[in-house]
DNA sequence: TTGTAAGCGTTATCAC
DNA sequence: GTGATAACGCTTACAA
């Protein structure tokens, strides 16, 4: 702030440092109160003459005025800002939410605190406790996942708050997420429809919703399909290139092998395609994959990969959505016991051989 | 906030509700200056007693107690946030560095307002804005990186700020970015030193000074080994897939075509892959690439792919710790001036094909 | 059409 | 050892 004033009045001796409202005040012989309701868009209702509207206007912009929004909030109770925490913001999913989230937000005149879980659930609650004490007006949380006790606590006791991607089947807190179990579904139900018939799945973490979900459209494709649930082709514990690769060589041991593989993430998919690189055999030929999330490079694979693609950019921005309905009504339930379901695409490529 | 009070009313009708610290005070039969500074760890500097203290934490346990971090923003000057501004939040790159300042921050106690400038000039300088409004207590900024008129402006009106990756020549503000000009330099000695000649280049945007450096580079490791620097072989303009494929498509016409490229970014080289796919072209053997930035998936490519990686993590981190050097010592110069340069690793696999 | 003054929840200063 | 009070910069109820 010192190096503030000395530069400014170095550039112009005759103009006085602007820091706030009472400075731009006393410049124009006006009360703050008045520049304060010509800068939010109150002239009208208080009826202040285009004269002094002016005044106000040239002189702010003249003087670089930029209204403390720290004063405001606390004035106000609302702060224009929303927490978002996720478990790992450098995974390119949620780097999509997050942008999602961010520009949504922006688009309200809401700004983002942002936070990272590193899929921990002590950090988790304690980022949520710091959000507080930054008054946010509202937290969208992409959780940890395990345990929702602390949210839900925090939820009911009114602040606002939305879950994005692993939500839990029941649950009052508003929430958005993919169909998990309608992707996993369609891509076990083409698989049968290209001749497969011992299909096994690499799940990530068996106790996240998002995995439980998938898991039970794959075995729900299966069974409608009238084949058997085989528990033996059920492998993996993890969203893990080492998960996938340590599995695909157990299921590559199985005798007979099963001649496809759904992914259920696509760090597990990495570690398929090693391990399948190792062994030389080859996807689309010696088995076939399909893979869930759809990545930039997931057409550049040898050879292209059919995938599971989540809307995720649209998750965190109706996430947002959600979260403002809240914001805005905090009286009202707002939107209280919603679930969305976003629909997944299946992207068709060419990792699936047709076997009839 | 009145859906809280109901809730906690309704838990417990002796409990009552303790939204600050004048609440908590009242409660407890002392001052809030006391609460103050218990919560603040200034307990023994005041010689506030053992009892007293215990009770203040205790008290502020119970009551689930959150410090109003609002209000001391106003008091301090200091709200213990920190603005960082980056042109695309979903692109890996830079979802990393946001990942290496988020967990710098929160180390040192510091929270992250993110924002995406979307590659936009105008839209940067609105942020900066916004972010001056929230009274960050400094800004952490990837520029668009065209024009650095209105960021030097703001540093010099005493704004602690620090750039990241596009960083210009000469700057006074403080900055950190990869040896863009190293790892260029490398990459293409290391293909010189395996027989290649005719050694092609596609480029990002030119105004950007990384692809600037990076150019540098490549030309001077021609240069130093005796090579031509033959100006229809750099080719390019932007850092999109469709700039790669584009581009490799003129390269591959050109007779005789470069028997190697350097892509100076990862997007570039899918964009190169897809047109190599479609001319039936295998890499390292028709042709031999280089590519700037490695990715998860750069060793699963097909061959997996010699790349040029970027220690962008760190970046961020070091991001943080000059800021913090500024923030700490408002009068001082801090870290005016400096510019640091993280060493690049070329890291080699089997996309480059000996010639000798 | 404009202004005065109180108050949002902290913490620094000064007092005891 | 502890507390009363003012102030940070804003908005709003009330006045004029």
């Amino acid at each position: 702030m010192k190096n503030r004033q000395q530069q400014e009045s170095k550039n112009n001796e005759s103009q006085p440092v602007v820091k706030n409202i009472n400075d731009l005040a006393k410049i124009l012989n006006v009360s703050a109160t008045t520049i304060s309701r010509v800068l939010n868009g109150k002239a009208e209702k208080f009826r202040i003459s285009k004269k002094t509207q002016i005044i106000v206007m040239d002189a702010a912009a003249k003087h670089n005025y930029l209204a403390n929004k720290i004063a405001r909030g606390l004035k106000m109770d609302r702060t224009d800002t929303i927490g978002l925490i996720l478990p790992d913001i450098s995974y390119p999913f949620f780097a999509v939410i997050s942008q999602g989230v961010e520009s949504e937000a922006r688009k309200f005149g809401f700004s983002l605190i942002l936070c990272d879980s590193d899929d921990d659930e002590s950090k988790e609650k304690e980022l949520i406790n710091l959000l507080l004490s930054y008054r946010v007006d509202g937290i969208i949380i992409g959780p940890v996942g395990k345990d929702y006790e602390f949210i839900s606590h925090i939820y009911n006791s009114g602040i606002p708050i939305v879950l994005v991607d692993r939500c839990p089947t029941v649950t009052e807190i508003p929430n958005v997420s993919s169909d998990n179990y309608q992707g996993a579904y369609d891509a076990v139900n083409y698989m049968i429809s290209r001749g497969h018939k011992r299909i096994a799945c690499i799940e990530g973490s068996p106790d996240l919703p998002t995995n439980y979900d998938r898991v039970r459209g794959y075995k729900d494709a299966l069974k409608n399909n009238n084949l058997q649930v085989d528990k033996n082709l059920i492998v993996g514990n993890y969203h893990s290139i080492e998960n996938g690769y340590k599995n695909m060589h157990i299921l590559m041991n199985i005798d007979p092998p099963p001649s496809a593989i759904i992914s259920l993430s696509n760090r597990i998919t990495l570690g398929i395609l090693k391990a399948a690189k190792e062994k030389r055999i080859t996807v689309g030929r010696e088995f076939s994959l399909i893979s869930f999330d759809e990545q930039l490079y997931s057409q550049f694979l040898e050879p292209p990969m059919t995938t599971i693609s989540q809307k995720n950019r649209e998750m965190g921005q109706l996430a947002v959505d959600l979260l403002l309905r809240n914001i805005n009504n905090r009286n009202e339930s707002g939107s209280k016991g919603l679930s969305m379901k976003l629909k997944t695409d299946l992207i068709i490529r060419e990792s699936v051989r047709r076997m009839i």
